[in-house]
RNA sequence: GGGCGGUUAGCUCAGCUGGUAAGAGCGCCUCCCUUACAAGGAGGAGGUCGUUGGUUCGAGUCCAAUACCGCCCACCA
């Protein structure tokens, strides 16, 4: 016998286990082999590589779960499924990892040197890189672990060789200085996206820029960051600037450094906007750069790579960036050059690692020339070659596509992959190539060095889908498998990486990388805020585990997560999914247990109740929806469909009612057990890719007791394991459907109804009463369905009483309305007469209430203009409110008749 | 400055293609440890679906304004 409470520790790792061995994660379909057919269709994702050291969080617990449905789904419906999963070297984050270590150690990266530090790095991803993936295992992932990969192996080494060389053959990859953002603290230049823009609270600090060759003359001028004054290269005013107009062209004075700049016109400058008047530092500014390039001016870099001010900033050289900006200014007050500061609010760059102020600066650095490549992934998305979900996020990458500036994507690390560019020593010239050359491909010198800076680690992440299936050679599983089907990601990393790879993909493979893109959104607190370990509301995906189970992890995350929008998540969520992972197991045990007592083979053909239709024909719908609803990913929806119909129909309903059914007689309870099982299965199937461990577990127990019954002879033989099993198939709804459906659920009113007045007089629970029914129509149902209302809703079954009219109403009782059907339940010595009459009162009143309403309705322009079926149904729902209120009316006549 | 998302029961959220007096989980109240499950069962209380207009026979669902919360992008010193 199995377990009371479903025992996910004993079960998880027993289960994966038994996947992996029998090579279900395994396309089954492997270009590799022998019986490969390329007509099968495939469905491939590769998995957003995590961080190589990183540690299991609950995005990825969303993003894996996520991915692992799509696939789950998939490969039931037959495809060959691959799910290529992998890691990340991810640059700056495990670089930093190290030099803290080294830190701690007294040491630094450059102390050691380049070889021996990057020794340590492999040794540190050595050590630590089991753990994600362990995690990941932990989740149910179902990813084909062979052809794992790492950005940084051989294969995808080459792979970004190749991606570089090509770019730069066409031309598409430069080297020259530009203004970039450098960070003094990482001591490498980072790209526009690794830049956040915090809003924070500084001052405005306002100054006198005096003209030259005067004493008094001078222009206002504001800014931010005043120690950037040593850099100013011109102050600038806009050309119909009345205010300012006679000094342009003349000659302004650097304070304290006494620099002889120009004043120039420029239409960028607000005349609104602070004094009017801007001071220039093309070396530190974006806009002053573009500024600086219209009018030649002069870059002065007043900052060095540390932060420091340079020769140029004078007296000030060698003070620290913040220290000089105290000290200018101090001195520029002493020369009574400071007119006024005020608090202000404005964006500062920081860094979005470390979090530390950037500085803009001007620094030779690699880039890819974007806007070819732009065009290409703008158009792939415009014309539906690749969908992004949801729709609204298409807008979004429009628009960064379209203002795209050229990508920085040399860094000055050592981890990563180095640029594979030679300078030569002797004649100057740069040698870039596939392979390693040993000597200068211009003048043949061996005197070469290679470009000690390393790329981005999004240029390799951007070559993912396909570098990790073997381009650029043409392996089999590239050509079977590229281009990938499904994207799945967050929205946070639209820019970074999806948009790189839909670029780098059409510019490397000439083809689209893959076909959707489906973006999920951030798991927050259930508050809705960020986690944070400063915060202390950081939830710990492996506790969560560890104390509910991954299903119930799993569950939590799919369902309650809509495509593009934030998931919020409380651990009384899980809880609560938990508790629904116990019900399946629970509903399971119930049937095994009915399994067992089978009776052999039926004698005679099916003849299934009324309750064994209707959960067949409610089982058929909800394969519909769930169907429909996965076409459209809406994952969520689905499942908490499915769990509605379980818990809500199966569990509470059917299974109720096959308890009853199972005493009456063994052809009955044979037919019974197989549509109890016969739904399991089917639930447990739909249910499979949200909790693959429950479902699997149960499955195999169920499969078994099946093949060890008289069942099998009618269930024929099933799949191995449910991993493989075959999706529910959609049929089109047939006509005995709706009237099943519609016969239940008045023997579902019927029982609620009573049920509810059984609770509110208090009958005892056990307690069975005698009950009298009448209705005209439905009375050869209720014949029927006697048993099943006798059970649900606790009745003496002997003392049932049908009538198709009754004329005189039974004295004494607690009339009821179910529907079209009267009910009268001999609870009169539990019942007041007085509350009795105002209890009938009130539903009179109701009823009348809906009369009114829908005779309205009915009656205005509804019945002409909407369609006929929905005015059909509200006509019978009026006749039922008119039929229930004459009923409610004869039994108030009759409760004022007896007292 | 542009763009996007949210605003539905005490709390956290669903509500997909507009269909007719709004759903779930948790919490709360009453009863029940009945032989699948107390991580359970039965019943119940609780919402003018942010506000204002509009389209429509019909709107939580579509449109327009607006308020608040949050996010993204952007070169206003």
């Amino acid at each position: 016998m199995l377990p009371k409470t479903y025992d996910f520790e004993s079960t998880e790792r027993r289960i994966y286990q038994m996947w992996e061995e029998n090579g279900y994660f395994k396309p089954f379909n492997d270009p590799n082999e022998e019986d490969f057919d390329p007509e099968i269709e495939n469905y491939v994702i590769s998995i957003p590589p995590p961080n190589v050291t990183g540690k299991l969080h609950l995005g990825h617990v969303l993003f894996v779960s996520m991915e692992d449905l799509m696939i789950r789904y998939h490969r039931m419906k037959g495809y060959s499924t691959l799910w290529v999963p992998g890691t990340d070297h991810a640059g700056i984050a495990t670089q930093l990892q190290v030099e803290k270590q080294l830190q701690k150690e007294g040491t630094s990266r450059r102390e050691i040197g380049r070889d021996a530090f990057l020794k340590r790095m492999w040794q540190w991803k050595d050590d630590h890189s089991g753990l994600i993936k362990e995690q990941i295992r932990r989740l149910g992932a179902s990813c084909d672990w062979d052809r794992e990969r790492f950005t940084m192996d051989e294969g995808l080494s080459n792979a970004v060789r190749e991606a570089f060389v090509h770019l730069y053959e066409k031309g598409l990859i430069y080297r020259g200085p530009r203004l970039i953002n450098w960070s003094p603290a990482l001591q490498t230049a980072v790209s526009d996206l690794e830049v956040e823009h915090e809003e924070e609270k500084g001052k405005l600090y306002y100054f006198k820029y005096r003209i030259a060759g005067s004493e008094d003359d001078y222009i206002p001028v504001a800014t931010t960051r005043p120690e950037t004054i040593l850099g100013d290269a011109a102050v600038a005013v806009h050309p119909d600037d009345e205010r300012f107009q006679k000094f342009i062209g003349q000659t302004a004075l650097v304070p304290i450094l006494n620099r002889e700049i120009p004043v120039i016109a420029d239409e960028y400058v607000d005349l609104e906007f602070g004094t009017g008047a801007l001071k220039i530092t093309p070396g530190h500014d974006p806009n002053d750069y573009e500024i600086g390039m219209r009018h030649g001016l002069e870059i002065y870099s007043m900052l060095d790579k540390a932060g420091k001010v340079t020769a140029v900033g004078g007296p000030y050289q060698g003070q620290d960036r913040f220290e000089a900006r105290e000290n200018l200014w101090e001195d520029m007050r002493q020369e009574g050059l400071v007119l006024k500061e005020e608090p202000y609010v404005h964006q500062v760059p920081r860094a979005q690692r470390g979090g530390e102020i950037i500085e803009p600066m001007v620094s030779t650095q690699w880039f890819v020339e974007i806007q070819p490549l732009a065009e290409k992934a703008l158009a792939a998305v415009k014309n539906g070659e690749i969908e992004i979900v949801p729709e609204r996020f298409e807008k979004v990458y429009y628009n960064w596509m379209e203002n795209i500036h050229d990508w920085c994507i040399s860094r000055q690390l050592w981890w990563g992959h180095r640029i594979p560019v030679w300078y030569c020593d002797e004649c100057g010239e740069r040698t870039v190539k596939r392979q390693d050359p040993t000597v200068c491909e211009h003048c043949g010198s061996e005197t070469i060095h290679q470009d000690p800076d390393v790329l981005d680690t999004w240029f390799s992440s951007g070559l993912w889908p396909f570098s990790t299936l073997g381009w650029p050679e043409e392996t089999p599983d590239y050509k079977y498998f590229y281009p990938t089907t499904m994207m799945e990601t967050g929205y946070d990393i639209l820019f970074f990486w999806v948009a790189r790879m839909i670029m780098m993909g059409l510019e490397l493979t000439g083809k689209k990388p893959f076909s959707t893109v489906y973006l999920h959104g951030l798991v927050m607190d259930e508050k809705g805020q960020k986690m944070s370990k400063t915060k202390g509301n950081a939830i710990d995906p492996i506790e969560v585990m560890d104390e509910m189970g991954t299903d119930a992890l799993r569950f939590t995350m799919l369902v309650g997560s809509t495509p593009g929008n934030n998931t919020n998540l409380s651990l009384k969520k899980v809880e609560a999914n938990r508790n629904f992972a116990n019900k399946v197991w629970n509903a399971g045990r119930f049937v095994l247990s009915a399994i067992q007592d089978t009776p052999s083979s039926p004698q005679s053909p099916p003849e299934w109740t009324l309750a064994d239709s209707w959960i067949w024909a409610r089982l058929q719908d909800l394969i519909r929806e769930v169907e429909r609803l996965f076409q459209n990913h809406q994952y969520g929806v689905a499942g908490r469909q499915i769990y509605d119909f379980f818990w809500g129909d199966y569990a509470d309903w059917y299974l109720e009612i096959a308890k009853e059914q199972l005493d009456q007689g063994e052809d009955r309870a044979y037919y019974t057990i197989e549509t109890l099982v016969r739904v399991l299965d089917m639930c447990l199937r739909l249910l499979h890719p949200f909790t693959p461990y429950v479902t699997e577990e149960l499955w195999q127990h169920l499969k078994d007791a099946v093949m060890h019954s008289p069942l099998q002879e009618r269930l024929g033989a099933w799949e191995d394991a449910l991993i493989i099993a075959p999706w529910p198939e959609t049929r089109p709804e047939e006509g005995w459907e709706a009237e099943t459906m519609e016969h239940f659920n008045l023997i579902q009113e019927i029982v609620r109804t009573i049920r509810n007045v059984r609770a509110e007089k208090n009958v005892q629970d056990g307690q069975l009463i005698p009950a009298t029914f009448a209705s005209a129509e439905y009375s050869p149902i209720l014949e029927n369905q006697k048993t099943v209302l006798a059970a649900l809703a606790q009745l003496d079954k002997e003392k049932i009483s049908i009538y198709t009219n009754l004329a005189e109403k039974p004295e004494g009782h607690v009339a009821l309305v179910a529907g079209p059907v009267e009910i009268y339940l001999p609870l009169a010595d539990l019942v007041d007469p007085e509350e009795e009459y105002k209890r009938l009162l009130g539903e009179l009143k109701e009823a009348e209430g809906h009369i009114d309403r829908l005779e309205e309705l009915l009656a205005g322009p509804f019945s002409e203009k909407a369609p006929q079926e929905i005015v059909g149904k509200e006509r019978d729902k009026l006749e039922d409110y008119r039929e229930k209120a004459r009923t409610i009316q004869e039994q108030i006549e009759m409760l004022k008749g007896s007292s």
